[in-house]
DNA sequence: CGAGTATTTGATGCAGTTCAACGCTCGTGG
DNA sequence: CCACGAGCGTTGAACTGCATCAAATACTCG
């Protein structure tokens, strides 16, 4: 039975938006459905054009490149309250696929009246092209990180978002969260090999900073992290929710 | 004097989408006029707000961001057509910095307008979140480069990507292009050094498939060097211009 | 119980960094 | 008019962070 939009679960969590009685109205027309979809399931593909749109409600999943050499880069962790599928609406084509780690359900539009979104809800238009900016802003500070930082201050970052995020989100039980991942898709997101991943989060691990096993992350000095990702914690905007 | 949008000399462009007269009639009035900057001049400041917004009428410019240990990472570099400040408007806070490197005349737009265009401008509502899924695109595949290309192949691909935009905006004069920037600047955006950024230049020169002095930059064997870069060249598709 | 997948650890090698020095051009001031 | 220094490009030499190779362990699942 598809959750309707005036009880989504996600926007009760401070980190969204409220929404006007309106907008949840429109919302619910604007959905077209919901789906439901196990582990490994493939949502969007790079290079394809996809008539759905999707807001994922729970579970998790990886947005990723394959380049021509065959290597993966990881361009994000999706979590709940991420939409998917902005360029295939606007450009044509998917830069990225999108892929379910665990088991997810998801909230489905159709791309055809995202058109008429734009036309008669424009504050739901703006929201949208919120949503864009702030994965421009994302993918910018990924950048500066892969870019400048070194293994340990890479890794150090990455988690210290992800525990961010899972804050946000209230994922967090007694300082772990559920971070259903393999090791190789975090050297795949930084750019590292998969054995220096290794090693490094060993080191973390000894620093008694974080522990990561058996699919539970649990930060166990946030501040110590930040330090070693030569980062500050920053809490994380409130954001709109399509 | 400030060019008229009418006769505005980047929408002659092929690259760029064709304007209706009310959509002309509209960016006249939403254009606050044009501001001429010198080499180095600072446009945007990363974290801080601003009340204008930008396009890029002519020369070229940096975006980049500055991490806590002083290093530095360039985000994109700004070509004429360019959009600046989208971040600012959109979350209040500009994620990375705009630097003029040559002398640059912008359009200059207001912030506080912006809602009105989501309002009652949906068509450029859409273009700016074209724009912004664009840019988030871009950003994607640099993070591919850098997280998962060797040196040659980052540097390569910056390349052709750099020919391909100048290219787009008729830039090139018997296949060479005016590009003033310092190796340091490519080096920062690949997340290189210097050093290796310079020697690996001279690799490419040697194979005679570009040569980059004098600020001249000059693809000599572009499907070369597009095979250098593991990419393959796809022609930069029309896009908006605001 | 064997096959497949993920984590872990040790050993070796190299791509790219860092350090250092030199040349060129250009602007500035004595 | 020339001396000087600053900025950028270039090149050589030495070092190192991380990749790569290899192999063992631990799990899960059919």
């Amino acid at each position: 039975m598809a959750t309707r939009c005036a009880q989504c679960p996600l926007r009760q969590l401070p980190l969204f938006d409220d929404f006007s009685a309106d907008e949840v109205d429109f919302m619910q027309s604007f959905k077209k459905g919901e789906m439901s979809i196990g582990p490994g399931t493939a949502i969007l593909i790079e290079g394809s054009r996809s008539p759905q749109l999707f807001t994922a409600l729970s579970g998790l999943g990886l947005r990723y490149k394959t380049l021509r050499n065959g290597r993966r880069q990881v361009v994000n962790f999706v979590f709940p309250g991420d939409f998917i599928g902005l360029q295939a609406a606007l450009m044509d084509e998917m830069s990225h696929s999108v892929e379910a780690t665990t088991s997810m359900t998801l909230c489905v539009f159709n791309r055809s009246e995202l058109w008429s979104l734009f036309k008669n809800h424009p504050e739901r238009a703006f929201d949208l092209t919120w949503l864009a900016a702030a994965e421009e802003q994302f993918l910018g500070e990924a950048l500066a990180s892969i870019g400048q930082r070194s293994a340990v201050e890479r890794i150090a970052w990455a988690l210290v978002r992800i525990h961010a995020r899972a804050e946000a989100l209230s994922l967090l039980r007694n300082g772990r969260v559920h971070f259903p991942f393999r090791q190789q898709d975090l050297a795949d997101t930084l750019g590292l090999s998969l054995v220096h991943t290794n090693k490094t989060l060993a080191g973390l691990r000894g620093q008694q900073l974080v522990s990561w096993a058996d699919g539970q992350l649990h930060v166990m000095d946030l501040e110590g992290l930040a330090r070693q990702a030569m980062t500050d914690l920053r809490r994380a905007p409130r954001r709109p929710l399509m």
